[in-house]
DNA sequence: TGTCTGCTAGAAAACGATTACTGCCAACGC
DNA sequence: GCGTTGGCAGTAATCGTTTTCTAGCAGACA
């Protein structure tokens, strides 16, 4: 019994005997054989992984990114590869590397990213150095590409999250809203900021500059920035945080200088994290479809390797979630 | 030029003149070429990736232990694989084989399971099946394994943990205690349930019956499982939730009924989830190690690949973390 | 009976690397 | 000047599959 009788019975696309096939699954039982991925992988075609790249695991969004890049990688037959960069760029070239030697079908880089020239030229020499190995690039919640590059872009309404969380506060009443964006330039933090400021110019509200804090997306960064503008007398009346962990921040120094949420400040968030309902009160934000996103990075990334139309550029919705935190009109 | 200059200028365990050398880095810039690593496998050694298998990621806990163990396999120079079941013991048994032909140097396994003779038989089998091709199966916060079967078994002091926490109520002068436990015969809710009763022991109260209620480790099952105790007039001055989701459902219920916790009703959950501290009032929990079990998994597995001493079997400690959840002795 | 056809099995060439072995050439010792 | 040694490069075997091509054998048909 020949070698070709094995992969063809295990293949079974090829007329095998009813005599010579049990004998191999005979043998197969009995040596516990399964078959080698990597020589299956040198001659026939085999599916390759699905390479999710992302600062860190345990973000509460990020976590249902790669939730939906498993659930839609698993649904079409491929395995996810999950690597954490922890903000460095260095890992970063290396992961891709490191993929294009791993023939990855795609490789997903996560989160926000720095709008400036060094970012783009990584990308495009990301974007041509896996095309190149016969992997695709796939950039979610990041900036764009120039069209031409090879690469899949996925984002989210960032602006028009934004641009509906302010005009629900506008709409309330509030004037004096203190923003809590994003440091330097951020696409994420650019985007919600314009948002933000284009609801106030919707409204013909002017915009005060003093309530526009840059900081870190951090809990903690939510929190000082709060406590100084209260200790400093800087006068609010809302609190449109950049995120849900910031506005978690942004709460507690609220509720240490015993001012009531909704009752005398209103907050809200960005993310719809999954505990932002149950916080106390259950927090009203912009809910992004992260799972959604992992989902069709890994679609749009495959159906075009199936050569099925798929396109090369989406943009997924956000929707403001009501829930307890700002106070209605009286 | 032939390939072996290739090969050994790239892996430079082998003395290549300077000319050579050159024109191979020239080569190999120009065409931006990488290894192939199914080649390299299938003769040199390539060193395996670590399989985690997980219910969901998405959950706040688990989600730490994949970072643990993504951090820990990159230290080592592994790619971590992951891949959720959704609770489909089916799909674990697919996962198992596709890891064995993945030739992983680790699959672990996370996640509590019931305690019952299937699962012993199917550990068992994925054990040796795991090990015959070289893998290492890895048992994390699950029922230990028999000794003597290849597996290597990560737990958590689940018992000592609750021990601590019930201690730490019945200190606080609390009898009757409200106990929100697993449903059906999960590991992790055995011990816990009987950390809870040797505090009772220990502490020499009696153990009231009506106020053990066992029931799924979500949200909504604590929330359920609260407000129908409230309704059905039973009383309790403190509640013990098998995890913090489960708290939070409780708190919940409690909130609903117009009860104040610490002040009318003391809280204590499972878990230490990160926004745990960010709940009103912040939770007492007890801490769980996950990233730590995260670590542990893969290093054990891989000291016990290189060579190394290494334990098959640990136990990390669990510790009580004191917030603001439990009213203090008056 | 000879040939054609259809079914199945084996032989061998890929796939792309690593590495033991062989061999060339220059330098060196005697 | 000749044998030896050492440094470096090429040849070829190997890893475990898939797949193409070849071949054997039986039955059908003329």
């Amino acid at each position: 019994m020949s070698v070709a009788t094995v992969s063809r019975t295990l293949a079974g696309n090829y007329p095998v005997s009813e005599g010579a096939r049990a004998r191999v699954m005979a043998a197969v039982e009995s040596l516990h054989y399964v078959v080698n991925v990597h020589a299956k992988a040198l001659s026939g075609r085999v599916a390759g992984p699905i390479a999710l790249v992302i600062r860190d695991i345990t973000g509460p969004s990020l976590a249902h990114v790669a939730a939906g890049v498993e659930q839609e990688a698993a649904a079409r037959g491929r395995l996810s590869l999950v690597c954490a960069t922890h903000g460095d760029p260095a890992r970063e070239d290396d992961l891709v590397q490191l993929m294009r030697e791993q023939h990855a079908a795609a490789v997903v880089l996560v989160g926000g990213a720095e709008l400036n020239d060094a970012y783009h030229e990584r990308m495009a020499q990301y974007a041509t150095a896996l095309d190149s190995a016969g992997s695709r690039l796939v950039l979610v919640g990041r900036p764009p590409l120039p069209a031409g590059l090879p690469a899949t872009i996925v984002e989210y309404d960032n602006r028009g999250g934004a641009f509906q969380a302010s005009s629900h506060l506008l709409a309330a009443g509030h004037r004096r809203i203190l923003f809590l964006g994003a440091e330097r330039e951020i696409n994420t933090g650019v985007q919600r900021r314009t948002g933000h400021l284009d609801a106030f110019r919707a409204h013909g509200v002017p915009y005060a500059e003093e309530l526009d804090l840059p900081g870190a997306y951090t809990r903690s960064s939510g929190y000082v920035r709060t406590r100084d503008a209260l200790r400093a007398g800087v006068e609010f009346t809302a609190v449109f945080a950049g995120t849900d962990m910031v506005a978690l921040g942004a709460l507690a120094a609220l509720r240490e200088a015993g001012l009531d949420v909704p009752g005398d400040v209103s907050v809200v968030g960005f993310d719809d994290v999954p505990f932002a309902a149950d916080l106390t009160p259950a927090l009203t934000t912009v809910r992004v479809p992260y799972e959604d996103l992992g989902r069709s990075a890994v679609r749009l990334a495959l159906e075009r390797e199936e050569r099925v139309a798929g396109d090369d550029h989406v943009v997924l919705s956000t929707q403001l979630v009501i829930r307890q935190s700002v106070r209605p009109r009286p």
